[in-house]
DNA sequence: CCCGTTTTTGGAATCGATTCCAAATAGCAA
DNA sequence: TTGCTATTTGGAATCGATTCCAAAAACGGG
């Protein structure tokens, strides 16, 4: 039982392919009685277009890509439930692909994007140099989303991380935090920038930073807990942590509370993205709420004026308000 | 800057079409000399082979897609994250895509096999009617993963839910347990057939189930505390409750706690899946580790065979093992 | 140098849906 | 009925890569 064509379809409804065709794509210039032939031939065939067929006509395929290292952030799966739902509603598919952080495979995945197996790009922390990131983004459609290349090459949108951390490091310092440390990550962008507002809170305030911990490769509970167990080591607790992220912080202010201390009495703990383990933590983490179904969302409109208008400009910047949640890490 | 085609590239290279395509195709029959030329020509064009005209010729794609509700839980990107690495082995590309259990966003997502956009497809926890996933099966390549429909008429792979659930309530009744509760859910089927194992160890040690609480709709953290609530409204508390997932078992422990309860002492608490959380909770979760990643790769394999060999029987099941995780939340 | 093999090449046909153009039909007014 | 416009239809051309077949080139032995 092969697979019925629209030349199938229009012997059995006998017309001609045109109007099989016209009918497919809703053209109003079919009589009522052909498209009821028709509508009950390919009923009766159950025939699908083959899409490749399709594609290499119309020249476009209705799909974008959203790519990642991995899909285990929360973060993460609410941007891409966000670029999910705003193509649904504009009529495209969003496909999602994860990378594991292999330069190949991200090549090959962006390949997709050249060879025309889909119409857009969004990049979620891309493992490629930034300038192969702009050369895709030269000639294609390409957005990306939280981290984002230095250079104005393509499109993004995030929060502003700088400022972010910059927010909630002053939180810290207006609740008495006088010795705060940072426990971060270097190897993402935005750690970097969460980096550099920390850096200038504590400064503006008149103090210097205490500690700086970053952590290589996995940065995830077990990093945040080995990376705590550094600032018990030092011989003047910091009275304060910034950290990088929740699940960072959910592992510090856990070895911290092994170790005896009380947070926030004796060292306030604060985290970065409000995700599901801010609220799983005892106590609960102040953090920052990033707002990532909506970000998702922002993102697949870019995209989507950048696949369809032509003249459309190809970089620039959209930030998304963040905003500070105060519970029971820090003192109130 | 039109994109080239093969013609522009045979043209450059002064050889034929036939040629061009050789060289693309690592056929053997092509000189040493055309090679390089085409090779050369290929390169300063920056020419890609356009996947839909290349679908269409060879219909097939190379592709697979992985479908799930959401992206949230971390057996879900694990089992992908086995998927995506399996298919890359066999020079597949694998996509995911969430439905947001809305039914009509994944009737589109599987049309995606049916119009030959994908060359198959991996289920998790199909919105659809079982009727629905057997009719797609019954012609097309199709694999589940861990939720599977009752009548066999899709491949699926899994763990058996119902021993795993009867084992770790053994656990239970071992170390202790006389006034067992469980909060499942009975929305997906592995939330049944750990019930079903939960009652059976119950019975089989001669005592009758306390309280069985189920919850609707989502089942994460405040459905957890929301159900241990329950149990503390009732009389006499139940000393051990097995629930059906760890976020659940994190959201239960964190409501006995509040109320000045011991866990485990005045009562353990059992979880499932061995997701992250079972480690950030305090105490740390006793739970049944599902073999995601494996299971993953298992289920891209199955579905391999049943892209590629013609006569592959369409139906059946593998088991994989389990294994019980046995932590501070149950009596040692 | 010729003939029979083997290797390499060119080019037309093909995959299936869309679209354009010309032709046919319908509809309407006079 | 005739003539004109408006609607509907058929069918060929098209998209770009692959593949098959026949033709051409290269090769080797005698």
């Amino acid at each position: 039982m092969a697979r019925a064509t629209v030349q199938d379809v229009a012997r059995t409804a006998g017309v001609s392919v045109g109007t099989v065709s016209r009918v497919l794509n809703g053209s109003p210039a079919v009589s009522e009685s052909s498209k009821e032939k028709v509508t009950a031939a390919i009923r009766q065939l159950s025939y699908r277009p083959l899409a490749s067929a399709r594609d290499l006509r119309r020249d476009r395929t209705m799909r974008v890509l959203a790519l990642a290292k991995n899909l285990d952030s929360l973060v993460i799966s609410e941007v891409f439930r966000g670029v999910g739902d705003a193509a649904a509603d504009s009529g495209y598919v969003s496909l999602i692909a994860a990378t594991s952080g292999d330069l190949e495979r991200e090549q090959q995945l962006v390949d997709m994007l050249r060879n025309g197996s889909v119409d857009g790009l969004i990049l979620f922390s891309p493992t490629m140099a930034d300038e192969d990131v702009e050369a895709v983004a030269e000639h294609l459609s390409v957005v990306q989303v939280c981290e984002i290349v230095d250079a104005e090459a393509a499109f993004g949108v995030s929060i502003d991380d700088r400022q972010a951390a910059y927010d909630i490091t002053r939180h810290l310092v207006e609740t008495g935090g006088r010795r705060l440390a940072m426990i971060g990550n270097k190897n993402a962008r935005s750690g970097r920038l969460r980096e550099e507002g920390f850096r200038q809170a504590v400064t503006e305030a008149g103090l210097s930073p205490d500690r700086m911990l970053f952590g290589e490769g996995s940065f995830g509970f077990h990093a945040g807990r080995s990376l705590a167990r550094k600032l018990l080591e030092a011989e003047h607790l910091p009275d304060a942590v910034f950290c990088g992220t929740d699940i960072v912080a959910a592992g510090c202010v856990r070895e911290l509370t092994d170790a005896g201390l009380r947070v926030p009495d004796d060292i306030a703990v604060a985290g970065f993205d409000d995700s599901a383990q801010a609220e799983m933590c005892v106590p609960e983490l102040t953090t920052v709420r990033q707002p990532a179904y909506e970000m998702g969302r922002v993102a697949f409109t870019e995209l989507l004026t950048r696949m369809t208008v032509p003249g459309a400009h190809r970089r620039g910047r959209t930030f998304l308000p963040h905003e500070l949640v105060v519970r029971d890490s820090t003192k109130g």
